[in-house]
RNA sequence: GGACCCGUGGCGGAACUGGCAGACGCAGCGGACUUAAAAUCCGCAUCCCCCACAAGGGAGUGAGGGUUCGAGUCCCUCCGGGUCCA
């Protein structure tokens, strides 16, 4: 960045003289590209390296990055780039050290199947498509620091990724800290006492075995056996194996997490998949819900994001409740079921009990039938019910279910009620199992209608009046609920469910419980393309941590990584024999003999993994002794930074700019690693994302059959004229509607950006883009709109350059106008950014070069500066053929230029007169005029007084440099 | 079914905190330049009524109601669209 570095050769004697043509865009374009690259204007060093300024405040804007397909970036791709290029610039501007990086999410599903079907390894796809993305990207000339750039599938990356599970791995959640401490704590703890030996109670692995009041104890720690020990500490980890019933699909031969699978069919590829329990590593997510929750508010966030998010976690307090269950004489079994309800209140109006399919219940009615068990019946509803997904089981109207032959003894009543088994209960919600309170419960009436159960009332509304023909279930007051021990009635819900939960507890058959929608995160998948885990099996199935000094486990070169489709699930990494096997001490393992054989872990990270933490690594990432440097990481995620009128942030990025679809699984997966390390010590903030936005989507023209079906743009014509078309669908000549809809390879309707670079240059496409509407609206690109940029480029470039011997173009005189203008314009287009208002902050240029005719030398310098933002290459030719950067170097390091506050005032001003609230006239005051001048003058011009005359006014509202108001009758 | 967001000219959109609705761009129309066209520049442009014109008047931000001197903006009901959740 020397400030006399020498400017690269101009143009070649244009065809067209010097005038602003999508030529002479393309190579202005490509000229400073190459410079900037030379000269690395935008390279920022880190805190502590040559050319630091450690004066400046930090501004960490961050973009979503890419997951590169073959197929390259689409028109969507640079809409919130182009965004954050012009944060980042005007913010450079305005002397904070940007950090503004770009890399690439590269593991994953689509790469490994397009992989598959060409034949072609994905590490040569993946690169390829990188190349392309990146050559791309510089073509809009966006301010990356390309010296950071990295790929998730870089060894050098995901050995800290690695390194990162390992963390987790090695980490409890301490409930009464609530944060993660090292395992070591734990396992100390226990030696020595101080903390009761058990399972973890919250272990989703052991659900329903856990402690309630007077539960499982264990011996003394030293006098368990090391098998013991070692499954207790498993189930405090915050990384765990677990036999999970997954979601398998057999045709992409993995595993899928719910959110993956939509119907019944996996998300990607729309295959089937089927419910089955394998041994997949999860992470216990589900501890930090409380603290994912509840950081949520103060996040300058949006508020649709905050809600999926908190919607997500789903938190519900209420209670768990053990039912007994009878034995077919009707006496106690010793055994209970274990429900949840956020309704304990209503038990006295239990009166039957309903178990999913998946239920261990079911199994052993079927098992051991009895007297009232129509086992063939049963038999037949689970295995229906079991190929449903959950979506169609919750959504149907209709109620289905049988009844299990067993009984319960609902513990508030005494009496013995009936256990069925029905599809609207889900496996994965609680514990499975429902009491039902028909009274008070929607789906609990229309399942007692159905199968005519018994209906007990138990609350009334707090009004008195009891509810007709349907289930009241808002909160009013309990009735008809008293046993000896314990009487709820005449207490409102509220108070009702914290006495229940008492005598509960009392009892030792219930307690307090919070619950939440929110799973354990299923982090493994049996495909090729993902990082694999840093952990060992040995020979008795138990696992080991390969040490840090051994990562990164590099992925094995696989020449066969095609999935095999089976019902029975295999990772594909099993194939690589040579990978898989190694020994103890090749791994560092220093828990056994160095020679004992050991099996490296087969399953792979799912796609998110190398998401969750790549804002870390671009702080520091060539750092080859930590996953980021300290010093780099405390500057650039900062700590808390007041922020004029929108209070503190939590720290971290100062803004993060993608797409609305990752609202929930990326921002809330990357949220639960980043707290893991925070409460580790590794990070210096409690959150990632200070503060978010999503850009909305770029949409496209599309055509509409009666009954709703697409029709491609090509499949198309108009039979009717220019102004009013009539579009029919060729072939068939059916009529067809134009609709706005989502840019997709078969309606034929996906823009490519390189196609309009080619077009009109890369500038006009920033512009066009930031120009289209708000940043997070959703809105449909427009070829035919481009034009009125790209002449808005060319007027600003004739206003700037003489089109014909191509030197500027300097005004003789300063216009008093002109200048003034200049100076709203650096204000507004200033405000507007910082807004995120681009599309106004355009307008604003607009107008301006629109008023002006000439300009100086000095006003050619500032409105350069003010374009150069959103038109970084036009800026910096006009800047270079002012001669500027001789004397101090590129524009884009260039201050922000000034605006003169009396400069946005007008010494006299129009103002509106209304009569009752209607616009009647206008009068011209000087702007500090007081309200009785104004009025003087506004009941004396002639309009209004022949409005008034004969009128008694009555009333002037008088808004200052706004209007008057003359209310008069 | 629930929650949230959004409905403004032919189109994309603008309007600070309740204060001149339609900035700016596209498309359109008229004019200048040109042999002509393109490009460019200038001008006109919400709709309706009255009128020869000018001037003027009325309606108008999905529909209906409310609050207010004044509502695109705030409140209620409804209609339509979108997103998410179930």
């Amino acid at each position: 960045m020397s400030n006399d570095a020498p400017s690269p050769t101009p143009p070649q004697a244009p065809v067209d003289g010097h005038r602003y043509s999508p030529s002479l865009a393309g190579q202005i374009e490509t000229r400073w590209q190459e410079w900037w690259d030379q000269q690395g204007t935008y390279y920022i060093p880190n805190p502590g390296e040559e050319g630091f300024d450690p004066a400046r405040p930090k501004f960490y804007c961050l973009d979503m990055f890419p997951y590169p397909s073959g197929a390259g970036l689409h028109v969507g791709h640079p809409e919130g780039y182009t965004a954050t290029d012009i944060v980042c610039r005007y913010k450079r501007m305005r002397g904070f050290n940007v950090l503004h990086p770009m890399g690439w999410d590269a593991f994953g599903l689509p790469a490994e199947q397009y992989a598959i079907q060409t034949g072609v390894h994905p590490a040569i796809t993946t690169r390829r498509a990188i190349d392309n993305f990146r050559r791309q990207l510089k073509r809009f000339g966006f301010c990356y620091d390309w010296s950071r750039e990295f790929g998730t599938i870089d060894p050098d990356y995901y050995k800290w990724t690695q390194w990162i599970f390992l963390q987790i791995y090695n980490a409890w959640f301490d409930p009464e800290q609530q944060r993660a401490r090292p395992i070591s704590e734990l396992v100390a703890e226990f030696a020595r006492g101080r903390r009761r030996v058990r399972l973890n109670p919250a272990a989703a692995e052991y659900a329903g075995a856990g402690d309630l009041p007077g539960g499982t104890r264990m011996a003394p720690w030293n006098e368990l056996d090391a098998d013991v020990q070692r499954m207790i500490v498993d189930s405090y980890r915050l990384a765990y194996a677990a036999h999970q019933t997954v979601n398998w699909c057999p045709k992409l031969g993995t595993a899928l997490a719910n959110e993956e699978v939509i119907d019944g069919r996996s998300e990607r590829g729309g295959f089937p998949v089927f419910r089955k329990p394998m041994r997949q590593w999860m992470f216990r997510i589900t501890a930090y819900a409380d603290r994912l929750l509840d950081a949520l508010p103060d996040m300058s966030w949006p508020e649709s994001t905050k809600t999926q998010q908190a919607e997500w976690i789903g938190r519900s307090e209420g209670a768990e409740v053990d039912f007994p269950i009878l034995d077919p004489g009707g006496h106690l079994s010793g055994q209970a079921l274990r429900v949840f309800t956020t309704r304990p209140d209503t038990i006295f109006g239990a009166t039957y009990m309903v178990v999913a399919p998946e239920h261990p219940l079911v199994d052993e009615a079927i098992e051991y039938p009895t007297d009232g068990t129509d086992e063939r019946k049963l038999r037949e509803y689970v295995a229906w019910a079991r190929n449903r997904s959950d979506v169609e089981r919750m959504e149907s109207k209709d109620k289905t279910g049988v009844f299990t032959g067993r009984h319960v003894r609902n513990p508030a009543t005494g009496q013995p009620i009936p256990v069925w088994t029905s599809d609207y209960v889900l496996m994965g919600y609680g514990t499975g199992a429902i009491m039902a309170v028909p009274a008070h419960d929607d789906r609990d009436w229309a399942f007692a209608r159905q199968f005519g159960l018994p209906i007990v009332r138990v609350v009334e509304p707090a009004s008195g009046q009891a509810a007709g023909d349907q289930p009241f279930c808002d909160e009013g007051v309990a009735v008809h609920s008293a046993n000896e021990a314990v009487s709820l009635n005449g207490l409102p819900t509220r108070e009702a469910k914290k006495l229940t939960i008492k005598w509960l507890e009392c009892k030792q058959i219930g307690s307090k419980r919070v619950n939440y929608r929110l799973r354990d995160w299923l982090f493994s998948r049996q495909r090729y393309w993902g990082e694999p885990f840093p952990i060992v099996w040995d020979g008795r199935g138990n696992h080991h941590a390969v040490s840090e000094d051994q990562l990164p486990v590099t992925l094995p070169d696989m020449a066969d990584y095609a999935p095999v489709e089976s019902d029975d699930p295999q990772p594909l990494l099993a194939k690589a024999k040579d990978w898989l096997a190694t020994t103890a001490g090749a791994v560092g393992v220093e828990e056994l003999d160095p020679a004992t054989p050991v099996t490296r872990e087969a399953n792979t990270m799912p796609g998110w993994a190398g998401s969750c933490w790549y804002y870390l690594r671009y702080c520091d990432p060539k750092n080859r002794q930590r996953f980021v440097g300290e010093q780099a990481e405390q500057y650039w995620m900062g700590g808390a930074t007041e922020r004029p009128g929108e209070g503190t942030t939590r720290g971290g990025v100062d803004l993060y700019i993608g797409g609305s679809e990752h609202a929930v699984l990326h921002l809330l997966y990357a949220r639960f690693w980043h707290k893991v390390l925070y409460d580790l010590g590794h990070v210096s903030t409690d959150e990632p994302f200070g503060q978010l936005f999503h850009q909305g989507l770029i949409l496209s023209h599309a055509y509409q059959r009666k009954d709703k079906s697409l029709v491609a743009i090509d499949a198309v014509e108009n039979v009717g004229t220019e102004e009013s078309p009539r579009w029919v669908e060729r072939g068939t000549g059916e009529p067809v509607s134009e609709i706005i809809a989502k840019m997709s390879k078969s309606l034929k309707n996906v823009v490519n950006p390189d196609d309009v670079i080619a077009e009109y240059g890369a500038d006009t496409f920033r512009l066009y883009e930031m120009y289209m509407g708000p940043l997070e609206a959703s809105k449909p690109w427009n070829t035919r709109d481009i034009i009125g940029l790209f002449r808005f480029l060319q007027r600003a470039w004739r206003l700037c350059v003489d089109e014909g011997s191509g030197r500027v173009r300097v005004a003789d005189a300063c216009d008093a106008n002109v200048e003034k203008m200049l100076h709203r314009t650096i204000h507004r287009v200033g405000r507007d950014v910082e807004k995120l208002s681009f599309n106004t902050a355009i307008a604003a240029m607009i107008e301006f070069v629109n008023a002006a005719s000439a300009l100086t030398e000095d006003q050619i310098d500032r409105f350069a500066r003010v374009l150069s933002p959103f038109a970084p290459h036009m800026a910096e030719e006009i800047w270079h053929r002012l001669g500027r950067q001789s004397i101090v170097g590129s524009v884009a390091l260039q201050p922000w230029p000034e605006h003169d506050e009396a400069m946005l005032l007008d010494s006299e001003i129009e103002i509106p007169v209304q009569v009752l609230g209607r616009l009647r006239s206008k009068i011209t005051v000087p702007a500090d005029a007081d309200e009785d001048v104004v009025r003087e003058k506004a009941l004396a011009d002639p309009r209004i007084a022949e409005l008034i005359a004969g009128k008694t006014v009555r009333k002037v509202v008088f808004v200052p440099g706004r209007l008057v108001n003359i209310v008069a009758s």
